[in-house]
Order: C-alpha cells, then structure tokens, then sequence
RNA sequence: GGGCGCUUAGCUCAGUUGGUUAGAGCGCGUGCUUCACACGCACGAGGUCGCAGGUUCGAGUCCUGCAGUGCCCACCA
C-alpha cells in the first residue's frame, strides 16, 4: 500500500468508510452457538442497550453510555469473550403519541377525528419512516452491536412476551384492577405512574376556610387547604380524636361552604393536632389520603374534575370551569362570604407530569395495578423482596457502589405500580370485559377469546394500553427468546453488565430486577458456558444482569445542564464532525470519573484530537522509514506479517536488544496491566489517560525519538537495522490494539494499513487485547531510563537557562558513581542526540562549585558553556532549592526523632524518609557549595 | 421533610485502603520552519487541597461543626 499518508489526520475521510465496513460484514454477529461447539467454550459476555425512544435523536448523554458500552465490549470481544451486544428500540408510548398527535395537528386532524385504528397504523407509519433515524447514528458512532438480532419493542414476539407476563401475574394475583386515587395528567389524559411525577417545591398560599356548624349560627371549624377547589368534593371534616379543641363537636355535622351540603365531622388519625388548625377537609376522589380515610369511615366520593382538568356537573355552579379558574371564582365566593379566614404564604410541593410540566391531578379512577409487596399465594417473595434481595446479596452490584443504598431505599418504600395507560400507542391490555350488565366477567387472556366463557355475551378488549416500562423491564429476558427459546437463553442469560444513566434506575432498571427476579427464578445458566469473572462468587442466575454500571451526566463547558431552552445543546453528530468520533469517544471516557458529571468542554476534545493526529503522524513515521528500508532491500513489512500470530497476547516476536527496547516492553507490559484494572472497575478515565500517557508520552516522546538513528541504519549493521524495525512495529501494532476500545477507526485504519491488505483477521476488533502480563516488567530498565531521562532534560533545561542557542551543541561533565556513569556510557549516543550535546565527559570530583550544574541523587550535570551566566538570577534559583531543602529535612527530622513514629510507623516508611534525608544532606550539600561558589 | 454528592493550579478535573517530594489536559510565559507531527517540539511559572476544630507518630485522604454548591426521593392538609 502506498504509505504516503497526509500530513494531518482527516477522521472525515475514513470513519464513515469503517462504520458502514463493520456493519456490511457482521463482524459483530454473536449467533447462538449450539451445545458442545468450539464456540460454547468461549466464556459469554452479554449486554443489552438501553433501547433509544424511536422518537429520538441521538444527544451526548447517548454517546457518552454508548462510548462506555463499545469500549466495555469491545475490550471483552478482543479478550476472547461470546460477546453479545444486543440493540434495539422502545416505542416509547407517551412520547410517540405526543410526536404523531402534534404532526396531525399542523394537518388540522386529530386522533380522535381518525379513529384508534387508524391512528395506530399512522404511527407505525411514521415509526417505519423515522424510527430508524437513531440507530443509523449509532452506526456513525462505531457501536459494534449484534445487528442481527436489532428488535423493537412492539414486534410479534416481543409482544407475545408482554401478555404472557401479563397472564402470568394475574393468574398469581400480583396484577391486578382497581379504583384508586392515581396520579393523573389532564393534558396527556391519562394516568401516570408515581415515578412519571416530578415533585418541585413551589410558593404557593394555604388557605383557611370555614366550615359552618350546622345548626348554629356562630360556630365553625376552620380547615387550611392547598387547593379550595376540591372542598366542592368533601365528604366529611376529620379532627383528631384527641385534640381537646373539638370535643365539643364530636358527632355533629358541618355545612359544606358554596355545596350547601351537609357533611360529618370523624375522628380520624388523618387530622394532626400540630398542623394548621388541626382540622382537615376530606375529599376522598381526589386526594390519595382521603381516600384511604374516606374507605376507614365509608364516605361517599365525590369526583368534580373531568379527565381534562374541568369541573363536572357535581361542581354546581362551577361546572364548566378550568380547574385553576374554579380554584379563583371558589375564592372570591368565599371571600364575599366571609368564610376564608386566611390566607398564609406556603412552599407547596407541586407534582408536574414529567412529560409535558403540566400539573398533576390525583383522581379517583379505575386501573391496573401491579402488586410490588404483595407476596406469591404459595407464600413466595414479593416482586420488591426479591429484587431487594439481589441487590442485597450482592448478586447484582452498583457502580458506583452508593446507588445500592439509592436502590435499596426507592425498594422498601414502593408503592404499587399503576400499569394501564389511556392511550393508544402500545401493548394493549391483554383483558376482556363482558358486554352484558348482568355477567360482569373479565377475562385476562394471552390469545382473544371469542365470547364470555360464562354467559356467552360479547367481549369487549380493555382500551388502555400498558405503561412503556412494562415491556422494557421484560427485555434483559424477552430478547433473548423468553418463552418459546431457551437455548439463547441458556448461553446468554443473565446479561454480565447494564449501562445507564441514573434518571431511569427506578424506571427500567428496578423493573427489569424484579421482572428478572420473578420470572427467571430458578433459571440456572449453562454450565457448559463460561461466565466472565465473578461467576463463581454469584449464584444466582435469575438476576437480569450482574453488574450495574450509573453514568454521569454530561452538561455543557460551564456545568449547565444542556436544555433545548437554554439553547445549550451539544449534537453529538456536530461535534464528531468538527473533530472525528474517535476524539470525542476519546473525551467522554477521559472526563468519565465516578460520581462527578462530565462538562463537556469541546476544548478537550480538540485537546484529543490532536492525539489521534500524534498517532497519525507516528504511523506515518514508521511507514516511512519502512519504505525506505523496504526499497534498501533491508526490512519489509511482510517480515512482521510473517510471524504476527493472530491472537497474539502482547507483543510476540519483541527483541529487546537495547536500553531502550527493555524499557519499552516493560512499559507496555506495565499499562496493559493498568488499563486492565482500570476497565475491571469502569475507570474509564484512567483507561484512557493511561494509554495516552503511554502513546504519546512514552512511545511517541521518548521511543521513537531514540529510535531514530537505529532505523536510520546508523550502525550500519543490517540485522541490528532488523531487529529495530522489527520491534518498533511490535510495539506500535500492540500500542493499537490497546486504544482500539477507545479509538477504535483510526486504531482499525492504521492497523489495517501495518498488514497491508493480508491482516490475521477482519478488523483490528477480532484480534486479541494486550494481556496483561506483569512477568514482563523489567525493572531496572525502567529505573534507568529514568535516570537517563532525568539527565536529558537537565542538561536541556540548563541549556534554556544559559540561553544557548537551539542548535549549537555543547559540551557536558558528569560526575556519577560507577553503574550509572556505565549507564549513561552505554547511552552515550542517545544523550548527545536528544539533549544536542557534543562532547560528554566524565569528571571524577564534584560538580558543585561549577556554575551550570543541576543536581540530582544519582548524577550532577554541568553544561560547559562561556556565555556567564546571570549570577543574582542562579543565587536565587539556588536559595530558593536550598531553602526547599531545609524546610524538607526540617520535616524528615522531625518525624524521625519522633518516638512514636518510630515505634507505629510501618518499616518502609521509615526507610524510605530515611534514604530521603540522606539524599537531602548530600543534595542540601551541594546547593550550598554552589551558593558559596558564587561568592 | 428525608437522603446523597461536590469544594484541590487561571479553567476543567484526577489523587485507590491515611505514609516519603499533590498530578494531568487546556490556558499562560520563553525559545524553536530539529528531515512524523505547529493538531508540533523543548523548557518553565503556577496550589497554606473551602473555613474552623478534632483523631493520629503522620490528614488533600478519617471525625465534628460551619459556609458555599449541585442532585435525588417525598400521598400530611
């Protein structure tokens, strides 16, 4: 291939080409292998995507979860794992409604001008025409899912799965319908979940009205209400029973302001003596601790709002008003009458419909809940118990690990789980009713029953639809074949890890614990297929996954949480396009700490583009070099192609021949291990900057750089020139490898390129990951390479001190003991190249009363230079060292003549500040003769 | 009302169970068309770790209080 690469890295001109390569060829496919295949041995590792709405456009949130799961799989793919990553989308109930309802709007139709049929089929119309919008992105983004099994949350078998777990749960008496006060959201019309309302707390007034004593003409209770319009609902006024203030009125009645209905006064725990005037109206239709009070006395139930938010017939004269208006006009009667004996200032928690802001009403109505503390009729743990349990037992565990306690919290104070939704868009409720009055039978059925099993009348279907979270929290499951196939389940349930953000842990993620809990109870995974590591610890295999992975949230530079009315929004498509998805990836998993938000500053992501292009321009280096060698008939590439085994763990084939090679090696040996245990824990932060320090820092600054005469040939010895090549191709290709999860289209372009059409397999994805292998560690390269480092850049830093010119080289004295000055013999090249010095010569006294001399533990450098140097400037650099110094040894002694330190300290502690001061005294020594020397 | 975080360099953030000299990127300063890269190279400046106490031989790290800041949960009018 023609190794003339441009000068800077274009992302544009190769990602797209990758993208659409990696989805052509399936190179992701995990299919199902079957029993006692090669494939079954392979250890699994399953994870599923949190389904993207099909109304949805891909934001940064998506990218930064999808950035995490690619490198996650990716990483387990190249370590030889079955690697399913399984996709798919949520039809999203509300959402979509709302998006279709909205386009009918601007045609001037409406839903219920079309008809339910029609209606449905006109959002899976628009479903089939935008609903792919968001996985075609994810593609863009590299996300190597299993595209052969992408699903839908409303296909055929999905929705087989959903009335099956319907059936099931009302056979066991866990579902079930009832009249209860629910949230409910006037403008969407339906009612919503307890989770679906967002609580604020608001200014708001507490009103106090008075309630005529009936009979009498001067006595009254005052109650305080939030919300006077439903006092047109009340059915009683409830005191405490031991409050002394109302004994008086015990068993009398009270006159309903505005009503002029007379309602009972009862005694009931509902009423606290220290709130208000510790008398309280009860409305039992709306007001959910009314209406249990109202059940405790058996009080009528009132309801005065239709489902739109206006006041109904029983509202008398306030019928027909918006419930907001009624609230004034039920004011400013009372006012005129004399009745409102206060109004007082008061923070008010306002429950809002988490979909549209608009302010949540609780209504009385009739719906399908689902028992969460319920118990099992043989006596088995409630959905919440069990899923509690799991988490408890650590069978499923957090990271970060305090949302277990947010999780464990949210499950011991569940209530139960209002189910059916008065929409149109989703899976209807799977319950029939009978048309005929006197029969009353419902009939709960996975297939359409034909007539009423008992009288024989027409059966008319529920018209509600289930809540959106009841099929997602089946999915960890359902995808995987649930009821029908359970060979997919065998291999790949439970899934090893979920990723999500923290916004939908009660919403999905609890729900596909307890749906997982219950209905994979007993399930026991194939003992033929390995798990990831940790199988052994945990047991259980019903749990839907077995680690919890919450990401951040990412905001904008300033820390502002991205709104569409703030106008802060960053497209991730944009900002790929500005600086490639490689760079961005790059900079979600960089900023991705534990705990902390990510402010997404595209200033960091520039900051990464830049190393894709140090990246870039090391390939073109090497490529380079290797057609000049390739052309002096000295080294080919196919030399490397040759011997490159495709699953090789590290490096194969390295031969460190050199300081510098032993130190390479050892290093790439060193970060394989952390990126290693980094990923083992979701340090995703520390992955990357890790395998950054490593490229570009280690490999790029400091590798290539001494490389250069080598591949140059400059010893003039062909196989020497061999062995270079060789090995700086090892390491570079193995360098790739390990950002690969990270980066992975400039990783799989380059990679490519190394194998120049004959790779050992189909994309840099399939091969194996840098193993970790701390036998590989070569300490004492790496110690001196230090020192040779340390040398280097004092000698440079000298030079910019002594202002010599860029260029001009310059002679060097070292005073070192015997093995370093051996050391930096041996280097001798390297130093003289790298810190531009001409003439290095070893001195047996000390250096310190030399000007131009930097000072370390292991060396003293002088650079021998005429031009003087800027003696008040030196006297202070050196004052302020020694100064440092003394404040240094100061502490060091201190600790040390310490008795206790002594006696607690562990022994290497000790040691250690005790080498330190000896370093210090011979450091303090020297800074201090130099000071003298300059007079 | 309950619970959970955060406060470290000008900015954005690391800093694992308390242990020898607190780090990175960006920004800043100086010098470089060094034959891979100016999306670069080299060198450098910059921090009493929010405040006040405490525990400890030893605290950025543990405890208490205070201040600031953010989030989640919540059917008491």
């Amino acid at each position: 291939m023609p190794h003339e690469l441009p000068k800077a890295y274009d992302p544009s001109a190769i990602e797209a080409r990758w993208a659409e390569y990696w989805v052509r060829e399936k190179l992701f496919a995990a299919p199902t292998p079957s029993p006692g295949s090669p494939e079954s041995q392979q250890p699994v590792f399953t994870l599923l995507l949190p389904p993207p709405n099909v109304t949805g456009r891909l934001h940064m949130g998506h990218m930064l979860n999808q950035t995490q799961m690619d490198i996650i799989v990716r990483w387990h793919r190249m370590r030889g794992f079955l690697t399913l990553w399984l996709p798919g989308t949520d039809h999203a109930g509300i959402a979509t409604q709302m998006m279709v309802e909205r386009q009918l709007a601007k045609e001037g139709k409406n839903r219920r001008g079309l008809g339910r049929e029609a209606f449905v089929e006109r959002v899976w119309e628009w479903r089939r025409e935008y609903g792919g919008a968001i996985l075609g992105q994810m593609k863009r983004l590299g996300a190597s899912v299993d595209w052969s099994r992408e699903y839908f949350t409303m296909d055929e078998n999905l929705s087989r799965a959903v009335r099956e777990v319907f059936v099931r749960l009302y056979e066991e008496g866990l579902i079930y319908r009832g009249k209860y006060i629910v949230n409910w959201c006037p403008r969407c019309g339906t009612a919503i979940s307890d989770l679906e309302v967002k609580h604020q707390e608001t200014p708001g007034k507490l009103y106090e009205i008075r309630y005529p004593v009936s009979g009498s003409k001067k006595e009254f209770i005052t109650v305080a209400t939030t919300r006077p319009e439903t006092m047109l609902g009340d059915t009683a006024v409830a005191v405490n029973g031991a409050d002394q203030r109302y004994q008086h009125l015990h068993g009398k009645k009270l006159l309903l302001p505005l009503m002029d209905r007379e309602i009972p006064i009862i005694l009931d725990e509902l009423a606290n003596p220290e709130f208000g005037t510790g008398a309280v109206k009860v409305t039992p239709a709306h007001d959910a601790n009314d209406f249990q009070a109202g059940l405790r006395h058996n009080l009528p139930q009132i309801v005065v709002m239709d489902e739109r938010g206006f006041m109904n017939e029983n509202a008398g004269a306030y019928a027909g008003l918006e419930r907001f208006e009624a609230r004034e006009a039920v004011l400013q009667d009372l006012r005129s009458q004399g009745l409102l004996a206060g109004e007082k200032d008061y923070v008010v928690p306002i429950g809002k419909c988490d979909r549209c802001r608009t302010i949540v009403e609780p209504r009385l109505s009739t719906q399908w809940f689902m028992a969460m503390t319920k118990p099992g009729r043989d006596g088995s743990p409630s959905l919440a118990q069990r899923a509690g349990d799991a988490v408890k037992s650590g069978e499923i565990r957090f990271t970060p690990e305090n949302n277990t306690r947010i999780f464990l919290q949210w499950m011991e104070n569940i209530y139960d789980w209002c189910i059916s939704r008065q929409l149109w868009w989703g899976h209807r409720i799977p319950a029939w009713y009978c048309g005929n009055a006197k029969c009353g039978e419902i009939v709960v059925a996975r297939e359409t029953p034909a007539k009423c099993p008992q009288c024989g009348g027409r059966l008319e279907q529920d018209t509600d639809v289930l809540d959106t979270w009841f099929s997602s929290g089946l999915l960890p499951f359902t995808t995987l074949g649930w009821p029908e196939n359970t060979r997919d389940l065998d291999v790949f349930y439970p899934n090893w890890l979920m990723i999500t953000g923290g916004d939908i842990l009660f919403f999905w993620v609890a729900r596909m614990i307890m749906f997982g809990c219950h209905f994979m109870h007993g399930h026991e995974q194939d003992r033929g297929i390995k798990q990831a590591s940790g199988f052994a610890a945990r047991k259980d295999d019903s749990v839907p996954f077995r680690e919890v992975y919450i990401h951040a949230l990412v905001r904008d530079a300033e820390r502002q949480k991205m709104s569409k009315t703030k106008g802060n929004v960053l497209d991730p498509i944009e900002v790929i396009e500005q600086y490639g998805t490689d760079a961005t990836r790059f900079t979600l998993a960089a900023m991705a700490s534990p705990g902390t938000d990510i402010a997404f500053n595209p200033k960091r992501t520039e900051g990464y583009r830049a190393f894709a292009n140090k990246i870039w321009n090391a390939a073109r280096f090497i490529f380079m070099n290797v057609d000049r060698a390739q052309q002096a008939g000295v080294w080919s590439l196919k030399d490397f192609q040759n011997s490159a085994g495709e699953r090789a763990r590290g490096v194969s084939g390295f031969q460190p021949s050199n300081l510098e090679d032993r130190w390479i090696l050892s290093r790439f040996n060193a970060v394989a291990a952390e990126v290693h245990s980094a990923l083992e824990t979701y340090r995703f932060d520390e992955a990357a900057n890790r395998v950054y320090d490593f490229f570009w820092g280690e490999f790029c600054d400091w590798y290539v750089e001494l490389m250069k005469p080598r591949l140059a040939g400059e010893s003039g010895d062909n196989a020497a020139t061999r062995v270079a090549f060789g090995n700086i191709v090892r390491v570079f290709e193995g360098a790739l490898r390990l950002l690969h999860p990270f980066m992975p289209f400039i990783t799989e372009e380059i990679w490519q390129a190394i194998y120049d059409g004959k790779p050992p397999a189909k994309s840099i994805a399939l091969v194996e990951y840098p193993a970790a292998d701390p036998g590989q560690r070569d300490l004492d390269a790496e110690t001196e390479m230090a020192i040779l480092q340390d040398l280097i850049v004092s000698v440079r830093n000298l030079r910019a001190e002594l202002e010599v010119e860029t260029r001009q080289r310059v002679p060097i004295q070292i005073h070192a003991v015997d093995g370093v000055r051996q050391m930096i013999e041996h280097n001798r090249g390297a130093v003289e190249r790298l810190a531009t010095v001409e003439g290095l010569e070893f001195v047996e006294t000390s250096l310190a009363k030399a000007g131009g001399v930097r000072t370390t533990s292991r060396f003293e450098v002088r650079v021998v230079f005429e031009k003087k140097i800027d003696i008040g400037a030196e006297r202070a650099r050196l004052q302020k060292e020694l100064e440092g110094l003394e404040r240094e040894m100061e502490n060091k002694r201190r600790q040390l003549g310490n008795e206790s330190f002594l006696q607690k300290a562990p022994p290497h502690v000790v040691e250690g500040l005790r080498k330190r001061l000896a370093e210090l005294e011979v450091l303090r020594e020297k800074a201090s003769t130099a000071l003298h020397a300059l007079g």
